[in-house]
RNA sequence: GCGAGAAUAGCUCAGCUGGUAGAGCGCAACCUUGCCAAGGUUGAGGUCGCGGGUUCGAACCCCGUUUCUCGCUCCA
């Protein structure tokens, strides 16, 4: 079963390769690591995917509007966000065992070991002085423990200014000195401290001195929020409202794999919600019922999704789930749906100075907003597209073809227009169509090779419609309409094909299915 | 980042104990044909991932490096 799964992953991915969706960024130089480009029919998968969010999040909704921010952001909103804590870690490893810890949460978990010593020690003077046992009494007289608190603060103060002044080698010390031993090898020998950062940093000339570090954004979201009132206000925007963005988003990952599916550079597209405080439950309910409609429309399998229901929460959750879809490798996260309490509006105030509230005429006072995100990876969401479309296919008479199943609103190329013979007019005769239809969708005109192979081109690209014309085609004005899936012909008017090819891929009917 | 494996034409791969590269498919042009990968002719395309080393000689052996895959690890 894992063998056939990989192998379905190889397959889209030489299939993505060699018809033009996806290459290694930089191929030529021997690539570079997690890093992905997107070809021909790639950046057209990719724009109908995004204009099929685009319209379903924000033109569909009167209370929905997008904002376009920019990647660069003023330092001090990663130190709000918790980025610039939360996403640097120290991380140490045991030369024996090859493990890998983060250098903090080794010496929290010695810390929570002599926590456990107090406890027993409360635990044993509980038992010996019963009722008369006065905990605080003892806590705070009782030698051992007393010790043993010391012990803790001398670590935690040890540790906090190791990590601040990024004193890297004095952590390491204190795991050294505490003896701390890999739970896997028992070995205390370990590697030197090293500092991982998930957001990539470059410089800026413009900032005054010492605060010119800027990073590449790790998440989109900080630039909404921090346009909350410029939206707000400027848009006269009523709670509850939502402001939605499509871009790029950077991770310095230490391990990126599985090809578009965990990559440095990659693509978010995502949606906050701004509600009352004690709503965020319930519209965090009806984004889950949104956001899964809005994947099932597309037809890529009511089996290959399901809901992952956060247990642990971050931080500033109090409610997460993850929409979860069946790549090759297995069920994995395509989208987040978070319910992100007013933690992000708070912390920009905080550290901002300025407010970041709405004025709710209906309550009569000002309140800083709950937040409902979902939050969709667009690459993956091609990965998802890609992998459910592609097919191999033996037909009737014994042939195979490898066939990309997109549904006609997301492909690339919705019509090629193809003569059947390269001669007697037809060629001229498909231009005509062909010059007619390119106002109203992407097509693609293909004259050379037997008819039959350049449908098989067309299936390998996921072209949803072939229009032929044959020499019927000049008497009656009539063309053969193929269908990729089904290979099923039928012979329309060529007055009709605009309307009819325009019925058949138009985003616009999945959208009204929401 | 650690461990293991891999890298030869656009794709899939062959290439013997070292003797300076092949196939199928695909691609391009022309001829023939004409509704589901047809036939013929001709052609383009690889300093064998990159850099060193051993050797008279390296796609092949050794070292380093890059990229990919798997496992570990990490994952707001």
């Amino acid at each position: 079963m894992a063998n056939q799964d990989d192998y379905l992953l190889k397959k889209v991915v030489s299939h993505a390769k060699e018809y033009g969706f996806v290459f290694q960024s930089s191929e030529i130089y021997d690539g570079l690591g997690a890093v992905y480009d997107y070809g021909q029919y790639g950046s057209e998968l990719k724009n109908n995917i995004k204009s099929f969010w685009w319209k379903a999040m924000v033109q569909m909704h009167e209370n929905i509007v997008g904002i376009d921010a920019a990647i660069f952001m003023h330092p001090t909103t990663w130190k709000a966000s918790g980025h610039v804590d939360a996403f640097n870690d120290p991380l140490i490893d045991n030369k024996d065992s090859k493990k890998r810890y983060r250098a903090d949460t080794l010496i929290e978990d010695h810390i929570a070991k002599i926590e456990g010593k107090i406890n027993k020690e409360i635990a044993k003077a509980e038992k010996r002085f019963g009722d008369s046992f006065d905990r605080g009494q003892f806590i705070s007289t009782n030698g051992r423990v007393v010790q043993y608190k010391e012990q803790i603060d001398a670590i935690n103060l040890r540790m906090k200014s190791a990590i601040e002044t990024d004193q890297l080698q004095d952590l390491k010390s204190l795991i050294e000195e505490l003896g701390i031993a890999c739970a896997v090898s028992g070995s205390k020998n370990w590697t030197e401290v090293r500092q991982f950062n998930l957001m990539f940093s470059t410089e800026i000339g413009s900032l005054a001195e010492g605060a010119n570090t800027i990073y590449l954004r790790p998440e989109t979201a900080q630039g909404i929020f921090v346009n909350f009132l410029n939206v707000q206000k400027t848009g006269r925007m009523k709670i509850p409202f939502g402001i939605a963005q499509i871009g790029k988003a950077f991770r310095n990952e230490i391990i990126a794999r599985q090809f578009i599916f965990r990559m440095r550079e990659f693509e978010q597209m995502e949606m906050q919600f701004f509600v009352k405080p004690g709503d965020e439950i319930k519209w965090y309910n009806h984004w889950k019922n949104q956001r899964i409609a809005w994947h099932k429309t597309l037809g890529l399998g009511e089996d290959n999704y399901r809901f992952h229901d956060h247990l642990n929460l971050a931080h500033y959750a109090n409610a997460a789930c993850d929409i979860e879809f069946k790549f090759p490798m297995g069920f994995k996260e395509l989208e987040g749906i978070h319910s992100r309490t007013d933690f992000d509006l708070k912390a920009h105030e905080k550290h901002s100075g300025k407010k970041l509230q709405f004025f709710d005429p209906q309550e009569n006072k000002n309140y800083v907003p709950y937040v409902v995100e979902t939050s969709i990876g667009l690459d993956r969401m091609f990965l998802a597209v890609m992998s459910s479309a592609y097919t191999e296919e033996t037909l009737e008479d014994g042939s195979e073809r490898t066939v990309l199943k997109i549904p006609a609103a997301l492909a690339p190329v919705k019509v090629a227009v193809l003569p059947l013979v390269k001669k007697d007019g037809l060629p001229e005769k498909a231009r005509e169509i062909m010059n007619e239809l390119k106002f109203d969708v992407n097509c693609q005109y293909d004259e050379k090779d037997a008819i039959g192979r350049r449908y098989r081109r067309q299936d390998a690209i996921g072209t949803p419609y072939c229009i032929t014309v044959d020499h019927d085609s000049l008497e009656d004005n009539k063309v053969t309409l193929r269908n990729r899936d089904t290979a099923k012909q039928e012979r329309i008017d060529i007055s009709q094909l605009s309307q009819r090819i325009g019925s058949l891929v138009s985003i616009n009917s999945l959208l009204r299915q929401l």
